[in-house]
DNA sequence: GTCTATACTTCGATAGAC
DNA sequence: GTCTATCGAAGTATAGAC
């Protein structure tokens, strides 16, 4: 819809110069601050070619958010597949950089109604992404799933860290240590009974204690 | 520093107009689609007066942002003096007209950074607020302020909620469902542990459970 | 592939009539 | 308090030379 043709090679590195341009302009001053004028100062070039890669500014955008959504969805299929899935995973979710661009396209999202459904369909793939790792491991751990749905520990990690994330670029940090703490307490303990071979831990049962069996540890899916 | 002097009457029915125009303007296309003549064109009136009520536009979005947190604020006090303060706060925090224009806000504040530390500073002070009745109920609750901090709570409530606001506005929902399921089992069960009355709650400790204490229940500030 | 030049739009803001 | 008129800056986008 946005790009009938594309002009420039998709390997160009003047083209690749545009994408970190208009990516670090979003980062330091939102998606608002992104003109063909701005991105072409920064990348040391004329306007005039910004709209020779990309028609419009739009495709400009959408091209800048696939190339983040693909880099965090393979980041995110690294976290998944490594050893400590959950720890991982929290690490992925708390980077500023992937987390606060993907903030500022869903800002996006609402004001150009041409990308919002590339974004929301990106957001459901990154979750749905998630819950066959943290089904086994939350099952593992002796998790009750009626009680504490995968789908749920997702969203719970994902709208912590992406707020935190949010107020940390604001300058705003109260409570995020403690709230950290409490994840990151969580996580561990969850982990510490999974056994670090994901095919050991689907033979194997962990030993069947409650998620909450721990009087006053940590408690629920705090992320 | 943004408004040496301010034009026109604080009470001025054209001025809350403006006010009203520029926050519908905010939640139905976000921040970047205000201008003068886009808020005066929705108001009804010419857009040069918009600059004889607010010299800049930076001063018009502190007006509305300012009005709206004050609102929230509002809000918030109410629900903390309610007989069920957790849930009330909840329902607050869910409210998608306040919370959507505060997260627009926060987007705003990456742009112009002359309103950021005000933005900064209210969520603080909202943050702020609920720490006194929240240490209250949990701890009335048999929570351990030690193992889950209050503002951890508060921390949790606000991230999930802004999230789930924000997603819902993209039309995505994707465990939006089971996750406040579970967030609102474990509100129940901490205010049912509460007695209604705050005076007889710090009289009488409710019985000592653990948060928890259920094998299976909700476990741990889902939010 | 990159440039100059330019058409056209919209923006913020002000001056000054009423 | 509200308007008309207007300036200068910045935006998107295109045409066409090189």
């Amino acid at each position: 819809m946005t790009s009938p043709r594309r002009l420039g090679a998709e390997d160009s590195s003047t083209r690749t110069t545009l994408l970190d341009a208009t990516a670090q302009i979003i980062l330091e001053e939102g998606y608002a601050a992104v003109s063909s004028r701005r991105v072409a100062a920064k990348a040391g070039i004329k306007p005039a070619l910004v709209h020779y890669y990309f028609r419009t500014m739009d495709d400009l955008f959408l091209a800048v958010f696939r190339r983040g959504a693909e880099a965090n969805l393979e980041r995110q299929r690294r976290a998944l597949a490594s050893p400590r899935p959950l720890r991982a995973l929290w690490d992925v979710d708390l980077d500023s950089r992937g987390t606060t661009l993907m903030v500022e396209f869903m800002a996006l999202a609402n004001h150009r109604k041409a990308i919002r459904s590339e974004i929301a369909a990106y957001a459901e793939r990154f979750r749905e992404a998630e819950l066959a790792t943290l089904s086994r491991v939350l099952t593992a751990a002796g998790v009750d799933p009626a009680t504490i749905p995968p789908v749920v520990v997702t969203c719970l990690m994902a709208s912590v860290s992406r707020v935190l994330v949010m107020e940390g670029a604001l300058g705003m940090t109260m409570g995020h240590r403690e709230t950290i703490d409490l994840v990151e307490r969580y996580l561990t303990e969850i982990e510490a009974r999974t056994p670090p071979d994901p095919v050991d831990a689907a033979d194997a049962p962990a030993p069947a204690v409650s998620p909450t069996a721990s009087p006053d540890g940590p408690a629920g899916p705090g992320g």
